[in-house]
DNA sequence: TTGACAAACTTGTTTGAACAAGTTATTATT
DNA sequence: AATAATAACTTGTTCAAACAAGTTTGTCAA
């Protein structure tokens, strides 16, 4: 399927964990072994522990060997850059979106200070309620760039926003720079959330970036507390 | 000073871009003229600019070059796993430390689907109350497993526990697992953190692992919800 | 049995090379 | 001048090799 050697050992390597055929704490095979196992360099081998090592499955100790991680993540996101349909389509969650606002709007030195964008520029800003079993869940405040998202319209935004610009517009995104807090209930959360004034919200603030570096949207997923979890693995400098 | 090659590229050239020289969104010199700036091979140069891919410096596009982000992270300690008192070291901010509870403990059941720790294990069982500006901000539970921290004592916890487990015991710290939530402030919040029973409090949960792969701890972080902040960078599968 | 030493492992770093594949600039053709 | 083909870039993947450095094992001598 895929035509990248490394990746595909990662990947038979990380449901080789997952399945319990390398146990937790226990040795993976060495770097030699798995070398003649996949037919392959040692680099190429490295290279898929690397990606392994970096998302918490193992880790290397220099002289010893290769370990399995004593609790694997089960995440799979793991802190990862996943819109929302992408996570409601893999877990089967029913979601329904509805979008109160939609429209374009000049960046003043107020919003441009909140989302990054430079004063003057244009951009979309689209708000939308994700309603989870009946239970309106989470609010989502976008800002795209109305010069790299020209032809955004409602309907897209009430199916998938990510799948419409990789796909669509061929855009290639790199990645996201988020930020994590707590903050007093917004107008917009009072309204649409339903919450009351003096109440905290878990807010995940979204920077995203193309491949080429620049800035193309700014997001605030605003949660509710009790409904809010955040998984990433971090490893030591 | 440090003698590997790559890890002082990835420093000379994100010092570049932190100083300007390299300017956002501009285009870094190519990987083949960067050999040869640095006298070194390609695969040398791939290894830096990976790891400043990984952080957010910059972002490599197939057949054009490598970007530099429109906006580099600021926080250096992205996403990343610093104990506390090593970042109040670098930021120079004062803070004080009390010690209400310092005792081991035996894990039961409860305790086990908390922690991870297995049920009848021995782990030390501490919470620190940070203060800052003569304010109680964060509240710090920490569970350490007693095999593989036997001597740790409460004048240890009054400074670095880290600097001890990492210099004095000589123990290697592979990452940690992070948890992010909202929670209702807890009987030790409102006792030692003075907060009301129904205020929310921001919750960082960290399992933390060894190089071998093994737990050596449980920390739950509890932060005043106007003061905390979490930064990272995702990057898109 | 104990200790010291060497050999045989392990992972970590670096080099050089070759080819694949995407993008840009040049050139030739019409 | 516009277009198409080509060449000259760029980064992406993989290989083979050598050496460094940490850990374990085995051997041999005291």
């Amino acid at each position: 399927m895929t035509k990248n050697k490394y990746f595909e050992i990662y990947q038979s390597i990380k449901t080789a964990i997952t399945n319990g055929v390398y146990a937790p704490e226990s040795k993976l095979p060495s770097e030699h072994t798995l070398c003649q196992l996949y037919d392959v360099s040692r680099n190429t081998i490295r290279r898929a522990l690397e990606v392994l090592a970096q998302e918490g499955f193992v880790t290397s100790v220099h002289g010893k060997g290769v370990f399995v991680m004593a609790k694997p993540p089960l995440h799979l996101l793991v802190g990862g850059l996943q819109s929302f349909s992408e996570v409601s389509a893999q877990t089967g969650i029913h979601v329904e979106t509805t979008i109160p606002v939609f429209e374009t709007m000049v960046v003043d030195s107020q919003l441009a200070q909140k989302t990054g964008f430079h004063i003057g520029s244009h951009v979309f800003h689209v708000v939308r309620i994700r309603t989870i079993d009946h239970v309106k869940a989470i609010l989502d405040e976008n800002f795209f760039d109305c010069t790299l998202v020209p032809t955004l319209t409602r309907s897209i935004c009430e199916q998938s926003i990510y799948d419409f610009i990789e796909h669509t517009l061929q855009l290639k995104i790199n990645g996201a720079q988020k930020a994590i807090c707590m903050e007093q209930a917004s107008p917009l959360d009072q309204t649409y959330l339903e919450i009351p004034s003096h109440q905290f919200v878990a807010v995940i603030k979204n920077t995203v970036y193309l491949e080429t570096g620049q800035q193309f949207e700014y997001t605030e997923s605003h949660h509710l507390p009790e409904k809010f979890t955040f998984h990433t693995f971090a490893r030591r400098a």
